[in-house]
DNA sequence: AATGAATGAGCATTCATTCAT
DNA sequence: AATGAATGAATGCTCATTCAT
């Protein structure tokens, strides 16, 4: 058997022992035997536990940044690629739950090494929907009444949203198997999405801002559906 | 010295440990080192590595909880409650960075025992913000455009956004101490929450939808800015 | 509480926890519960737990012997004063269950400081039934036909058999509280006892021994019932 | 070194170590030094210190009744293979001290899994000891003299006295290697069983029993050599 | 190309024992 | 006379990692 087809089972095994039992809980032993091989093939092939597991958080942030890039349409409208994005986000999330698990639980949680590189990939996406935002407001005529660190702060409560919706839903389908509602595809996930951040995009272009009230002279942009 | 606040050292100390290792990482050595006690008096006092982390994670969720609430002035409005919630949930987060860091990256990725106390909390925390978010709609007149299952999921949407923007915060703050640009305070990341998710809520007490354009007859609805 | 009484309430507690854990799995914690006192009284009163299980095996050494002495009358003849003195030794097993076992089971496991205190006072019964069995063979009229070194060899062959008697017993009334029959008295163990040994003594004291068989000229001793 | 070879240095270490310290007080860094091998090796052939235990147990149970089987010739008079049978044994318990150490001290004293299966091979052992009684008694002519329960009585103390027997010579030749007087071999054990419980086999057989004198009208058979 | 055999280092946990009061 | 507070030293067990083959 080829060395390329190996090494991909033991990243799958890798992979699925991570995000069931955590980095540290996850042995070497295990992870082996899981992908049918001896152990010190694992480390002819991936060298250490840590390089192991490097290897699979490079690995799954490609699938995962391939997955959305590729659901993105080129030549279509901003909001369409929104769209179209964060659907490709939720049925990746929805398919790889292992590796989607590693990335959002595993690797952030354990120190420096691997929580950069996930950062790093984050903020790619963050950069990307950034853009998508702004690209957004420029088609819808807004010009300069939304800053680019209100788009960058909207870019990011819109991924950090969605990462948590798609951890929710995982939860969901992970207990509730015999439940009389199915939980949300990821075409719900993507609609919620929409819904809330579109509208605030809408707004926020529209030079609406929130702000406390009770202050004098403020009257219309304060309250809600004003 | 006496044994309640021999146990709160411990408990301090035990709370940085899990943050700065994780749960498995962290060894009962250490935690009981930089609480200055030998390692049988931790046992002593509280039992286990397992019941330590439950202890942790109680007393977190609790303080966490009370800061929340305490925030919350009960005579005022729903958006300014909410507003004064996030500015006490951001604050704390700040303050007890390490308190927070167990309960959002640790606790929940460790087994049964401790991801279901979190899920608890959590709940009802989400529930609290349903509650606000539905008042608010009241206020504001709004009586049959808003399901409370898309006031539910505004709800979840806008804790999970809250979460998403206080870890980033914190790590922004971890990495970049020399940087020219003061990372966001409690209240810009308050502002930036009740930005999003207030237009989000006005729009959609509007009746108004986000869908996939293209398709005939959506237009105004669809458009972002209309 | 004076201290005298309060010693043998925590030489009581230290025998149930020794029978019932053996003396390496027996903590000190838990004998200071059981007798009611903190732990360093435990220590001020008995110094370590070397010197509490000596003193414990004293005590019920102690004890053992003064039973079966007491059970002892002594005018009597020799096979009385046997018969009594086994009616005795079972009797005190049965009743002292704890302590018995710390004697029989503990104390001859664990290492040369406790061991041998058995082995002593053991020693001391061995010889006592030697005597007993030396006067009944000269009240039978037996001269020179029992060795003293076989008179030596059937008392050890006679107390190991009542110890094992003895713990049978106890274990068997240990397990079968529902049993239909009821199991053996003291006094059920002590006529086994005699039948054995007795008819042994009688047939040595009548020059029988056994022999292998296929030897010529021991034709009449090796035969059974001959 | 292949794995067998390997293991079976453990177990012998383990009996030793088992035998000289009890079970608790025995570390497995200890059996591990013994063994010339490391504690991790140990637990990978053996599991745990439980399972160790139990295979020891296992082990030693198996090479002793194989040892008394194999010392029962076939063919041969029910009184030989008794004979044949406790030179065996005596000879097992002296050229294994440590294994039968950890049998009849050990395991008998440390919870019910070990115990209970100690157990087992003893009721086997008693059994097989029954059946040769019984059948001595038939060879010797005798129909209806002897119950069931009191050979089966007879056996367990012909059992119980021969363990303690092997016990007390194996103690003997711990202390006094200067003593004038060479120990028992293990003929001179199984002529003193033999002498013991033949001699009572056969005073049964004939009806007599031991009963308490000076009640009238029992003479000829509670006196000593009647 | 692949593995059986083996280990150094660390970890959670427990226990006999001692002070200061 | 008695104890709450505290610890040094083990002990059972696991794991990442290596080597000889």
């Amino acid at each position: 058997m080829p060395r390329a087809v190996r090494e991909q089972q033991m990243l799958d095994a890798a992979v699925l022992t991570f995000a069931r039992r955590g980095y540290r809980a996850a042995s070497m032993d295990e992870i082996a035997e899981l992908a049918g091989v001896s152990k010190p093939l694992v480390y002819l092939y991936l060298n250490s536990k840590d390089d192991l597991f490097s290897t699979v958080i490079r690995r799954e942030s490609e699938s995962l940044v391939a997955a959305v890039r590729a659901a993105v349409e080129p030549g279509e409208s901003a909001d369409r690629k929104l769209w179209n994005g964060l659907r490709g986000f939720f049925a990746y999330a929805a398919e790889h739950r292992e590796g989607w698990a590693v990335l959002h639980q595993q690797a952030r949680t354990h120190g420096e090494p691997f929580a950069r590189e996930v950062a790093v990939v984050r903020g790619e996406i963050v950069a990307f929907v950034t853009e998508l935002l702004g690209a957004a407001a420029k088609e819808a005529g807004c010009v300069g009444e939304l800053a680019d660190r209100e788009v960058a702060g909207l870019a990011h409560a819109l991924v950090g949203a969605a990462e948590s919706l798609a951890e929710w839903v995982n939860c969901l389908s992970e207990e509730g198997t015999s439940g009389e509602l199915t939980h949300p595809s990821a075409k719900d996930s993507a609609a919620t999405m929409m819904n809330v951040v579109w509208a605030g995009l809408g707004r926020m272009m529209g030079g609406e801002r929130w702000a406390p009230s009770g202050l004098a002279g403020q009257g219309s942009r304060s309250g809600v559906g004003g």
